[in-house]
DNA sequence: GAAGATAGATAGCAAGCGCTCACTTTCTAT
DNA sequence: ATAGAAAGTGAGCGCTTGCTATCTATCTTC
């Protein structure tokens, strides 16, 4: 008995198999972290064998610089989701976004790139090959910020704060070593985030209408 | 013609292979990142063979459980050199502090501990081995931080507050890719310092003394 | 100064790594 | 239907890894 077999062109196939690999990559570097995602774990992941990897990415390098610009592209439309509809007028509005922002930058894409970034600090190829997917990020998510925040914040003060709550959420991430990030934010954090949103609303008022 | 040679005790013999393979490791740390400090690594760097490293060390884990407890003890007392005799009346001088704990969490032994708590969140070993010094490390920062603004932070504030900063500083190293990290802080970044002093102050403003 | 303990050097092992290559399977063009 | 291109397989190569076993050098104890 043959089992029934759907038919794809070759370029589905290939797209199938190169989303896999992304995929697991993505699935393996937020689970193992960057050392222990081997082409092998990858593969075994993805469930492909290690000849389709090398198919399509020349390295194992080139696999994890387009995991990169992969989530990078992902990460800012969760980004933009987490703004999208949302107003910054009351102290309680902006605490809603700090947390539903707190909540996008501990997700496993965000993770992942945090992951690649904390490897390219070390490896010179690796930091030149992200630097275009890191510049595009940056540009965008500012983008994004100047749409919510732009009529209130000078074009120099608002990079400043996004720099201060981005940086501040991604440090929080990175020192967050539970099994289970998404976890209750715990007295502090939650503490220190309703603070930074009152500061922030007390030092940028509402403009007049 | 036989080189004048030292006479040492065994106990300065072990304490000086110990102390040197700590520092090789918290140098390759810094230089390579957690995946390419290999033993042989550390011992090249240290100038002392393999046999050498795992007569002191059982596994090389435990020489980076030993090496993160060398840099936590460092990093408090560098924290505390940082606000030693540091006023917080006016916005700048929290500025000043903010800048010179800026350039704390970029020194090496700060990178040194950050790689390590990275690789730890994917090593369930590694990160039960640093809880220890990870709590001490949190306890020892919060002691000194109340020691500069315990008069004027509520106890809840306090924690917070050092959430926000530490946080935020923390999040810049791990995104700063360059060479260089003790680099000129940025136009954004000095803005957002700045912008930080400002809303911190503002919003605990001096008690009447 | 002999005996024993500790420190350090060197060679090498099993396992895992990134990657290649000869090969089969699946799709496409004629 | 058939030739050829593209996709996917899996054994295996050269190399590095963490770690061990064996041996020598140095210090301590009596």
């Amino acid at each position: 008995m043959t089992t029934t077999r759907e038919r794809r062109t070759q370029a589905q196939r290939r797209e199938g198999t190169i989303g896999a690999l992304l995929e697991a990559t993505v699935t393996c570097l937020t689970e193992r972290g960057y050392a222990a995602t081997s082409t092998a774990a990858v593969c075994a992941e993805a469930g492909v064998s290690q000849g389709a990897l090398f198919r399509h990415f020349p390295t194992r390098q080139a696999l994890l610089v387009a995991t990169a610009e992969h989530v990078a592209i992902r990460n800012v439309e969760a980004f933009r989701a987490t703004t999208e509809g949302a107003t910054v007028d009351t102290v309680d509005d902006v605490a809603d976004v700090l947390a539903h922002l707190r909540a996008a930058v501990l997700s496993p894409t965000n993770q992942t790139w945090r992951e690649l970034l904390v490897a390219a600090r070390a490896d010179a190829d690796l930091r030149d090959a992200l630097l275009p997917a890191r510049e595009l990020l940056q540009a965008q998510i500012l983008a994004v910020a100047a749409d919510l925040w732009g009529d209130r914040l000078s074009a120099d003060d608002l990079p400043a704060v996004l720099s201060i709550v981005i940086n501040m959420l991604d440090g929080l991430a990175f020192s967050a070593l539970d099994p289970d990030p998404a976890a209750a934010p715990g007295r502090t954090v939650e503490r220190a985030l309703r603070l930074l949103a009152e500061m922030i609303v007390s030092h940028y008022p509402e403009e007049p209408s």
